[in-house]
DNA sequence: TTCTGTAACAGAATGGTATTCTGTATCTGT
DNA sequence: ACAGATACAGAATACCATTCTGTTACAGAA
C-alpha cells in the first residue's frame, strides 16, 4: 500500500512527471519566499527544465497559482466528503466538518498554507469564475446534507448562511495561526474542543 | 466635527498631503484590481505625481503596501482597545470584541478587505518582524484585559492560545465571506448573534 | 515497421514594469 | 537671508514574465 500522494493522485502517470515536478517546486518556492519572490527562473532551474515547458504545461504564472489552488481545493473538498457520508445526525455532521478539517490542514500544512494565502489572488485573475462556481457547488452540497440530517432535535435556529462561519471559524482561525508559527500547539490537539465548541455555538 | 478619517488621522497636516493621496489611491486600486495588476504608472497617473515622489515616500511597491496594512491594523487596534475599556466582566469582554470587530469591518470595508488580502504579503517581505512584535504585544494586552477580569463566574476553562480563535474565528469567517461577496446580509445583522455564539463556546 | 500528427521540451528574443539615479525646487529652522 | 534637509520630477536601468521559433519524443494509423 503506496502512501497516498495529493500530485500523484491528481496527475498520475509517467508523461505527467515533469508537470507534478514543477507544482511540487512552485508549491514550495511559493511557500517558502511567497509567489512575487519566486521568479520562472527559479522554478526552472529547481526541476532543471525550461521556461518553454513551464509555459507550455501552465501558460502563465497565475496557471501554476491555479492549478496548485484547484487541486488543494478539490482534495480538502473530497476528504470533506467522506467524513461526512458517514453521519446520520447534526451533531456527528458538525463533529465531522472540524474534525475532517483539522485532519487535513495537520496532514497537509504546505497545501493549507498556500491555500490560504492564493484564494484572493486566484479570487481575481481569470479563474474567478470558476472559483465561484466551485463554491456554490460546495455550498449547496454541505446545505444539502445538514438540512437532510438535522430533523431530530429541532433543527437549526439561525440563518443559514452563518452556519458555516460558526461551525468552522474557530478552527480555521486557529490553523491559520499555527501555519504562520503564531501558535505553536498543532490544532489536532484541540479537536476536541473545537469540535465541541462548534457544537455548542450553533444551539439557540 | 469633522468626520473622522484614517489617513488623516494617521498622517495629518499639509505636507503629508501626497502620501495620502498615494495611499489612497493605492487602497482603492489594490482592492479593485489586485496588488499585481496595480501598477506604478497607474498610482503615478491617479495622483498626478511622478514615480520619484512615490518612492521617495516609500521606497518601493511594497512600502505602500506595507504602510497601509499597518494604518489599518493600528486604527482596528485602537478601536478594540477603546472598546475593551470600558468592559468589566468577561461576557460584556467578549461582546466587545465581538463587537468592536465587526462594526470596524463595517465601518471601512476597504480598509478590512485589504488587510485580509495583504497579511501574507506583508508576512513574507522586509516588515515580518514588526508585524511578529506588533502580534505579540497585541496577543500580550488582550490576555491581561481577558486575564484580569475573568475572576468572577469561575474562570476560563480552555488553554489560552484558543481562546481568541473561539472569540473571533466564526465573526472573520464571516466578514471575509462578506467582503468578497460570497454572502449579502451585512455582518452587523448578526453582531448579537455571534458575540452570543462566542460566549456559548468558551464556557466549559 | 513506417508515417503523420500531436504533445513535450529547449532557449533566444521581446516587452512591460519596478526600481534607481541624477537633478531641481520647496520648505524649515536659524 | 542662508544652509540643510525634504519633496518632487523624469530619464535611464535592470529584472522578469511572456512570446516565438525550432527541435525532439511519442502515439496511433497504415
Amino acid at each position: 500500500m503506496s502512501r497516498y500522494n495529493i500530485l500523484e493522485n491528481r496527475f498520475p502517470g509517467r508523461r505527467a512527471a515533469l508537470k507534478r515536478e514543477i507544482l511540487e517546486q512552485a508549491l514550495h518556492c511559493f511557500n517558502e519566499f511567497g509567489v512575487d519572490a519566486t521568479t520562472i527562473d527559479v522554478i526552472k532551474a529547481r526541476c532543471e527544465t525550461s521556461v518553454g515547458a513551464i509555459y507550455h504545461h501552465f501558460g502563465n504564472k497565475e496557471g501554476i497559482l491555479s492549478a496548485l489552488f484547484f487541486v488543494a481545493v478539490d482534495d480538502q473538498g473530497q476528504h470533506l466528503k467522506q467524513a461526512l457520508a458517514k453521519t446520520t445526525n447534526l451533531r456527528e455532521a458538525v463533529y465531522s466538518i472540524v474534525s475532517s478539517y483539522v485532519g487535513w490542514v495537520v496532514a497537509h500544512p504546505d497545501w493549507a498554507r498556500f491555500l490560504f494565502q492564493s484564494r484572493s489572488a486566484v479570487a481575481k485573475g481569470p479563474y474567478h469564475q470558476e472559483l465561484k462556481d466551485r463554491n456554490v457547488e460546495h455550498y449547496q452540497e454541505l446545505k444539502e446534507k445538514l438540512l437532510g440530517v438535522e430533523t431530530e432535535g429541532g433543527g437549526i435556529g439561525h440563518p443559514f448562511e452563518i452556519l458555516a462561519s460558526l461551525i468552522i471559524g474557530p478552527s480555521e482561525n486557529y490553523c491559520r495561526a499555527w501555519l504562520a508559527s503564531r501558535v505553536q500547539t498543532s490544532p489536532d490537539e484541540y479537536r476536541e474542543i473545537f469540535a465541541e465548541a462548534a457544537w455548542r455555538s450553533i444551539q439557540t
